[in-house]
DNA sequence: CTCCCTACGTCAATGCCGTTGACATACCCT
DNA sequence: AGGGTATGTCAACGGCATTGACGTAGGGAG
């Protein structure tokens, strides 16, 4: 007993510390988001972020149990950032397509974070909202209940895999960007064709659509799919 | 100069370590894959593979530059397992569907490795002989160039994404996998019928659906929807 | 067969990391 | 006004990746 986290609605005692800040979970958060924005995965260690909060790195500790606790977290924050503000159209495949879309747009925008967190399931506030809003969508569409359910699971691991692929491009050191660029250069533009004829056929299409995420076309691709279903029931 | 990694290929001299073991990039990789199958991802640390490999820590710097190099190598070992042994029927779906399901279960088979190294871009061997092949595929089935790099695009992206997402879940400790359940229990199965109509309605269907991989229903989607162009090269 | 060169296994050290137990203070409630 | 305790702080532990220096033994050259 007298556990080291205290559950934040509940809290409260707020204590500044040394240097005067006022500490929340959500404080935490929101540095922890910023830290790796700047400095990269990597950079989130709990050492860090205490120095980035302007508090002693075990402080954290009173706010979550583990850096997973964080991360988590972390995932549900950013599920949040996706849906604020969004308004269902009434067409389903458009919704979703909006969904999809702000959902990995919003891991997008911290590539790091993504990396750490888009394949956890948080089972929190956020997450919750979101697969109800998704599963409506589809049931209201006139998907009878377990094709919904197949669609709504595709669908979301779908975005969330696409997520930490896409960001772990993103995430990746200048450097180690480029390096990634000469590997390219020097092993697939210049394959023999005799060896590699499709390749070398492809090469300019390749290295051009290479640089785009794949998952809006996936997307577009998973959603006509679905579409053609509704008209056929059966299988 | 005297660079302290030596390219497999030219490596002459083999000398055993005090323990009698005779390194090789091979031997690290394997012994990588079975501690991580082992112990979960977190074994995998230069001390604990040194000691799993009967040598000194430090000399897989000899083999790796760092344990990001050795990430790679990890990843294009298991993309090469997926292709062990596989032949082309000349069904273009069943081919890529094939692949996929390989791909995916290559992974499935070491998760944590997966979930360190799926997300990565080898240009190694194997991958690019993965490329070449599923490329040959679209391109015989009559796809033109432009739609077939789109279609391996999201393909490749689609079944590394799964895999990653996939393998999240395979990789937790059992104790985090059971208090995962019960989160899901606490949260989702008793939510109010009101407030969230669409999970109440469906929860029997989300926790029997919540269990397997989404990943063959989106890989058929996926699929499907190809096929659907293939008659119709408009937009 | 011998000698030399250097590849490669080893050692030790550095500066990180997460986490935890003990402590003290100042906040909130009564 | 006072007490209980939540919460910030401190110090310590064991583990981590990485690197420079060292020496020994493998293999090529003659």
């Amino acid at each position: 007993m007298t556990e080291r986290v205290v559950p934040e609605p509940e809290r409260k005692r707020r204590r500044p510390t040394k240097q005067g800040v006022v500490l929340s979970a959500e404080l935490i958060v929101d540095t922890a988001l910023r830290l790796v924005g700047l400095h990269g995965a990597e950079a989130l260690t709990v050492r860090r972020l205490g120095a980035a909060l302007g508090a002693d790195p075990s402080a954290v500790y009173r706010y979550f149990h583990s850096t997973d606790d964080l991360l988590i977290a972390i995932a549900d924050e950013l599920i949040g950032r996706a849906q604020h503000g969004w308004r269902p159209t009434g067409d389903w495949r458009a919704d979703l397509r909006a969904i999809g879309l702000r959902i990995h747009a919003a891991y997008q925008a911290h590539p790091q974070a993504a990396l750490l967190a888009a394949h956890r399931t948080t089972g929190r506030a956020n997450e919750i909202t979101a697969v109800e809003n998704i599963l409506g969508i589809l049931r209201n569409a006139g998907f009878p209940d377990p094709e919904a359910v197949r669609i709504y699971h595709a669908f979301v691991d779908q975005s969330l895999g696409f997520a930490v692929l896409d960001a772990a491009a993103l995430a990746l050191p200048a450097a180690a960007l480029s390096a990634d660029y000469q590997v390219w250069q020097a092993s697939y533009a210049r394959l023999d064709a005799t060896t590699h004829p499709h390749i070398a056929a492809t090469a300019h299409l390749l290295t051009a659509d290479m640089n785009r995420s794949a998952y809006p076309h996936a997307l577009d691709l998973l959603l006509a799919a679905a579409e053609a279903r509704l008209g056929r029931p059966d299988d």
